[in-house]
DNA sequence: TTGTATGCGTTATCAC
DNA sequence: GTGATAACGCATACAA
């Protein structure tokens, strides 16, 4: 097909140029006359040229990669995270290398090493193995996004802020009692801000409420019988009075939902529930999910501007270290649909 | 934080050593003798030693790069199949440039200049946009995954085999007429199978059936509103008999779902139902989905495998030309859940 | 088993 | 405005 590559030595042999020359039309072609820029555009079209950025990487020092290490494709929450941190592209022109985590902190660490040996000038990163302390110690930018970031900087959802939020809407729709339903995340995690806002704004409120914290399967099959069990403790538990049920994400809430929705053929009053996430489930319920819209297009844009802020400091002449991390948070949205009033 | 990076260089001067050394040290390690290799091995535990992929690329010709076109992340089955092929890097060590493509011939071909910059070995395509003549021309293998594939190797799903079973199981359900529900896509995608496996199935049990082709929207409202329509329709033209509705994904066959069962409180048995790619909403949903499942991470490992036969082929002194185009077929599997017998 | 010399395709630093 | 030359860090003949 096609032999060998065209460089630039060709381009100056065909042009009687030097490779400078060339290079110069590439990088500041305002340094060229007019007519030889275009007796050099010419000689790219003849000769068909296509530039090879690998030698350009490796001439100059900037790799514009980008590293990235994400638990998995699977949920949506992470597929959707990684596609609008891809999107960044058109804006940012960084490419990304990404490898999703095994859980495993060997794998992960080994997949770190590869994205330093490409030469990454950052890093996002969402995966948990690796301790941020480890990570800083990298010495390039790194943002994590919903993660322990003691060490790094961080772009994160405001899950107080959503918490707050979806638990005064149930209050607002006159529930008796409240239950937050969720795993038994770590305190340092950004998500644990969804437990304190359910507490705060429960204790503030003055409100009847349980806080159920206990492992809830991964498989849906092991989702659907702890759903199945809390939905029997709950109901028992709490008899004739409106339940106000926020749990830990969507897919959670759809299943608890299902459960209900089987056994009254509706939503009974006596029940109102709110998920997390704003997933595509929540949307395509049997009855749609009302939920904490988490803003990722947002989320993945901060992150990336963060970093690029980061990456051209150190790109300068004399780059001053990074002194203070930065933490940002991005407000999540309400969305109301019919599983409150 | 860190300096300037460790190279050879160093190494060599530490051990007094050349670099030639120091570099079989890393490619052929077993001709050097065990002594020398415990000596390098301490001098880059002492330098902290960190290696250079860009530079050993650019010296090889080799950039273990594939890169990927694919349309987006949001929908399940573009997630999942990304995951399962970010996954064979265990297995074959390649990694992946990844653009989303914009729907926009001219993007696409930016993107695809960009890989081709980069020096990507091969690439894997999903994207519609770029016709399979024109990526034939790039000089590098390529693997397409349901799309067009006239100039190109590709693997996709046996969607005709996939759409007999399902069709098939509609019959045995004892259904009075199929109706196959899906948008007007082209003959020469793979999906369209699914129609000819349908139509096929229908004519050679003769039975009772109807094709509906047009538009089905893309926003979850939009397909809401169609479906919505549809139910009219068939419920209307086919009163009192048993109905098989295949729909063309499980997005769409939940939401009929949805609106059989928000009607009835249950799905009818006039009513047996059937989706396509067994994405986690048909597992979700508020009666389990029957679907056929797509075997998504056989496709991704196929699809490399195949990629990495023709670049290995590539690498070698005399590589022959690749003479036939390979266009392998991977069986789905039929999952039944509660929507059928 | 180890070393020398050269090449990979750019960019960067000086010259002119 | 343009050119010669030296990096950049590693791989690979070819020697020894």
């Amino acid at each position: 097909m096609d032999q060998k590559k065209i460089t630039f030595a060709d381009i100056a042999k065909y042009t009687n140029f030097s490779k400078t020359t060339i290079s110069r039309y590439f990088n500041d072609p305002d340094s060229l006359t007019v007519k030889n820029q275009e007796i050099i555009a010419q000689a790219l079209e003849d000769l068909n040229y296509q530039e090879n950025k690998l030698a350009k990487i490796f001439a100059n020092g900037k790799s514009e990669f980008v590293g990235i290490i994400i638990p998995n494709l699977y949920m949506h929450y992470y597929a959707e995270m990684l596609n609008q941190i891809l999107n960044t592209y058109d804006e940012f022109g960084y490419k990304f290398l990404i490898f999703t985590s095994k859980h495993d902190v060997e794998a992960d660490r080994k997949y770190l090493q590869e994205l330093l040996a490409y030469r990454i000038e950052g890093m996002i990163i969402l995966s948990h193995t690796i301790g941020s302390q480890e990570l800083a110690a990298c010495g390039i930018p790194i943002v994590a996004i919903e993660r322990e970031d003691a060490y790094i900087n961080s772009v994160n959802t405001d899950n107080y802020m959503g918490a707050v939020q979806g638990t005064s809407l149930l209050i607002k729709n006159h529930c008796d009692v409240l239950i937050h339903i969720n795993s038994q995340v770590a305190e340092n995690v950004p998500s644990y801000g969804r437990i304190r806002g359910f507490l705060d704004t429960c204790k503030e409120r003055q409100i009847k409420h349980e806080l159920i914290l206990q492992d809830l399967g991964h498989s849906p099959q092991e989702i659907n019988a702890c759903m199945q069990q809390l939905f029997a403790y709950i109901t028992h538990k709490y008899p004739n009075v409106k339940k106000g049920l926020f749990l830990s994400n969507d897919t959670h809430a759809n299943t608890m939902l299902n459960i209900i929705f089987r056994k009254y053929g509706t939503l009974p009053d006596e029940f109102r529930l709110i998920g997390f996430d704003d997933s595509p489930v929540s949307g395509q319920a049997i009855l749609p999910i009302s939920t904490i819209g988490q803003q990722i297009d947002k989320i993945a844009h901060e992150a990336m501007s963060l970093l690029v802020t980061l990456m051209d400091e150190r790109k300068k002449r004399r780059p001053k270290p990074q002194t203070a991390l930065v933490h940002k948070n991005i407000t999540p949205v309400l969305i109301r649909r019919e599983t409150t009033d």
